[in-house]
DNA sequence: TAGTGGTCTAGACCACCGG
DNA sequence: CGGTGGTCTAGACCACTAT
């Protein structure tokens, strides 16, 4: 008897392992599984829902549930602030302001928010530190008009990273990772040859349409994000 | 009156985004929400382990419903068979098996499974084109010992990245992301310089401990994986 | 040890969508 | 239109952990 629905899933799971059920199959019905486990309904429900959560099935009314004939790793990334990342790895934090000016956003954040027209924004470039090695660099751009109270912050102790994300939660972001050059920008920030490849992580955020601040954020030379699944 | 669970989340959501519940602050109890927006607490429940799910609260027993005091931002990446990630973008695709020797798995390979010692493992190295063009290279290790079926498997044909995800589920899969050069390994394959910027995408595959394979994907310059939240 | 979330149940009705 | 998953309810009991 399977009473809870972690045994329910890791059944059901170790039968799509074992490929009892396979890629593209339709799996018995959630009340047959119920029966079938000696359980309620709504326990199976319970299972079925986390693993269509990872991905491992496929849920659809009067469709069933079905192994996705082509399966998907799903992987899932925690963000944090660059301080607690830092400083979860057991090192000190350092934190540098190298500029702060207000400027009209230009063109490559003006799309990036999805706006037809420049805004007025605050443009900063910082750096990280952890051990007092630079760890990331960050240039970010911040909505004057949706974040006015930013004029008013000094950031040259606190990082805006971490004023917003205590003072400005968002409703909405992207996040995109890809692989850049340190060229003539980030080379002398990490000391590395301009041919150095660095890891970026790029985010824009909104509350509710209005723009609130996107940041490219430049890892230090060897940084990898990894993550585990199952 | 809130009578469905994703009222209720983006109610409390809601809340969150004006600060009524600020980083650090204690939720009120379930049953306390489930009384004042007029539901039952399984209801109450079921939103509040979506906004767990998300990141945006966390929940302990006894010690409450809190929004974290160091948010972080949670990405969820869904990685597919790179044939479906080409017809998805509305490209033809191609494929081009480079090479496949049995061999004894090297250092990095071995310590990337957790083994203490080399493996007899299928060595290949293919390419995915889209339209023509190279997209994604991949540089993949199988284990024999855990899928023999594989040394009768035609790959000239069928990828192994096809083959593996229909007939070789995993039960667990670490991911890593980071940037490397293209150098003299990758730069003849993507035809440009040796100093272009590459995206990897390199994962290592289990099922319960047992080694499956581990996969260098390496994909074409300008490549960059996006995902949205909320 | 007491307070809070976690889970299970049985039953009902709803909503989507495949045939 | 009928079959399947999706959700809600009320109540009970369990399990963790903050205090």
């Amino acid at each position: 008897m399977r009473h809870n629905w972690k045994s329910v899933r890791d059944e059901v799971a170790a039968r799509i392992l074992r490929s009892d059920y396979a890629p593209g199959d339709r799996l018995p019905r959630d009340e047959e599984l119920a029966a079938e486990l000696g359980c309620a309904r709504s326990t199976v429900v319970r299972a079925m829902q986390d693993l269509a959560d990872s991905g491992i099935v496929e849920r659809r009314r009067k469709g069933g549930t079905r192994v996705p004939a082509n399966p998907v790793t799903r992987a899932t990334f925690d963000i944090p602030v660059t301080r607690s990342e830092i400083e979860a790895r057991g090192q000190s934090y350092g934190y540098h302001l190298l500029e702060q000016t207000p400027a009209p956003s230009p063109l490559h954040v003006t799309t990036a928010f999805g706006l037809s027209a420049p805004q007025d924004m605050l443009h900063l470039r910082a750096l990280h530190l952890a051990d007092q090695k630079p760890y990331i660099f960050e240039d970010r751009w911040i909505a004057l008009n949706t974040v006015p109270e930013i004029r008013d912050v000094d950031l040259t102790t606190l990082s805006a990273n971490e004023w917003l994300v205590k003072n400005r939660p968002y409703s909405r972001c992207t996040v995109r990772f890809y692989a850049t050059n340190a060229g003539s920008d980030y080379g002398p920030i990490f000391a590395t040859d301009p041919t150095t490849p660095l890891f970026v992580v790029e985010r824009t955020t909104w509350v509710n349409d209005a723009p609130i601040t996107s940041v490219k954020a430049i890892a230090h030379p060897g940084y990898q994000m990894l993550t585990e699944v199952g």
